[in-house]
DNA sequence: CTGAAAGCGCTAACAA
DNA sequence: TTGTTAGCGCTTTCAG
């Protein structure tokens, strides 16, 4: 079928009379091949249509041209963009990606991991479903580079590339404070996370130096944090006076559940978020976050990477890009500005 | 490097002490094996941390279990929602999906489709870049089965997956009529895209069956609409008593150029929008939308793909699927209700 | 039931 | 500068 219509280079080598080699030489822009026969190769590769079947090439090569890359779930936001900033830096350095989810399940993201590796990519980008202890160095051949993204994974020596999200968090909190705020809560979730340990850190970190006792609200799973949830973990026997929401889910479910419960975040009670999103400037009153730059993110990962493959070698690097503090009105500023 | 370390079917065959062949069979679960003989490879491989190379698998069996898809812009959450659908059911199906962005560009999208094609796919998603005409059918070989997605391409008989756009429009449009609103403006971008075609379509039905002149305001490219531009087109001249715009990108920066313009969207100005997203009911006025079942496309894009893989042939389908007005409170209506 | 041998399309020693 | 000859790791005739 596909066989049947695609030629092959030993069609080209013939179309051209050349032998095979001299039209491989051609195919890769070697040098030692006379002018006029490398024209002779280019023509027939043109009249023939022909495409070299890359499968071929890296079965010889032991290598793909295609790097991998783990989400656990492409319809936040900030994961797409990552993804697309990753994406555009393989394209210029001539790879494409392979788009795994794992739904934030380690059984999932470690099948995954065997599937791209039986497809030979030369690299991997993941964003670990649980960085509490490494669940996948073991099946990743040695040659095969990693990059774990906006995760650390404890006692794993990989390059990273995550954000500053203990100084962010203590950032946004100090914010809060600011305003005179004492009673802020933090509602995050799978506190096993790195983004979320860190986060929760930076947050008491900040409340401790205020002398003030930090209360985080932790869901096990994003599914819970529901009006319900709300009104009884948060709101119940300690009413707050302000929330730092800990990641983009968490953000949106913490809105939701605002207005179920009749109250409008920013004006009814102050809120921060993590997580910066399109149209978060159009709410009423705007939200102020911390901005994540997502896409240079993945754009980082990916020039790790294929620094790792084009042969440089040393200790593994972890880069920590800073994030942006977006001070709109919800944590009780009444103008726009940006810190 | 990766060589050294990754054992072969080989070793494994070595291992176990019987023939490549059978231990081929058994990797393959083909009958004719022995059970002894079975049991013997199964502890080879699993002593070897053996994992078969789908490259070379791929090169023997002329397919690579690999789709594609381009998609022209990642960021963009109907795309990402898509995206997953798809690949949700890939994984299913034991494929993996590549995938590659055009950012709009035909010349890309054509040399994505290059590569992908060289990587041996087995089938494209695609949503195409311009669908006026076939820009690329001329380099996908047979036996590649396409399925565009979101977009038709004229004279091409492909299987496609698209929404109700005409009807979704119209629909949109009587709702705002029904308000008694008269002088309803239609904003979009490239006029070229089967989907901007197919809205303003359907909206142009819907006021010349009001007896209404249609007013269609489109942009080249995105990046035009800006607050000048919408004083300028929009506001001008003839004030318009409603908004109706035409995708996920036109309405976020029509409601960002509005409110550059001191105007509200949906208070100062009733606007009903294309594509619904996380949020927009948290808008002040919550914003009345048309939801496309993102995923649910991508699925269906997926379902057919593998359906031509799995050998059945047959007359290229379209499916169509139906979208969902929801009414919020932009168009005017003061209640939440859904349609 | 099993195995030897021939490739899939390409690249790379090694000669000529 | 060229071409011949082996494979990369796997599947698959086709004999045993």
């Amino acid at each position: 079928m596909r066989k049947s219509d695609a030629p092959t280079l030993v069609d080209v080598a013939q179309e051209a009379d050349v032998s095979l080699k001299t039209a491989s030489r051609v195919l890769n822009n070697s040098k030692n091949v006379s002018e006029e026969k490398a024209q002779r190769v280019r023509k027939a590769i043109a009249r023939l249509g022909y495409r070299p079947n890359e499968l071929a090439r890296g079965l010889k090569a032991q290598r793909s041209a295609t790097i991998g890359m783990i989400v656990p779930n492409l319809s936040d936001p900030f994961t797409a963009n990552a993804v697309h900033g990753l994406q555009e830096v393989a394209r210029a350095n001539g790879y494409m990606v392979i788009l795994a989810s794992s739904g934030g399940d380690p059984d999932v993201e470690r099948s995954e991991i065997q599937t791209l590796v039986g497809r030979q990519i030369d690299g991997l980008v993941i964003a670990p479903a649980d960085g509490r202890r490494d669940t996948f160095s073991d099946i990743i051949p040695e040659g095969v580079h990693v990059v774990t993204f906006d995760e650390l994974i404890r006692n794993v020596k990989v390059d990273s590339v995550t954000v500053t999200n203990r100084r962010s968090a203590q950032e946004a909190t100090n914010h809060l404070l600011g305003h005179g705020l004492r009673k802020i809560v933090a509602i995050g979730a799978r506190a096993y996370l790195y983004t979320c340990k860190e986060r929760v850190a930076g947050y008491e970190a900040s409340m401790k130096a205020a002398s003030l006792a930090p209360r985080v609200c932790l869901v096990k799973h994003e599914s819970l944090l529901t009006a319900e949830w709300l009104a009884e973990e948060v709101f119940r026997n300690q009413k707050p006076d302000a929330i730092l929401t800990l990641n983009w889910v968490c953000t949106m479910l913490t809105l939701r559940g605002l207005r179920q419960l009749k109250k409008t975040a920013g004006r009814d009670i102050p809120l921060f978020s993590f997580d910066d999103f399109d149209l978060a400037d159009m709410l009423t009153p705007a939200l102020s976050v911390v901005h994540q730059p997502a896409e240079m993110l993945g754009r980082e990962a990916a020039r790790l990477l294929f620094e790792r493959l084009s042969g440089k070698g040393g200790s593994c690097r972890a880069i920590v890009l800073p994030t942006e503090l977006i001070i709109r009105q919800s944590c009780g500023c009444h103008r726009d500005r940006t810190d």
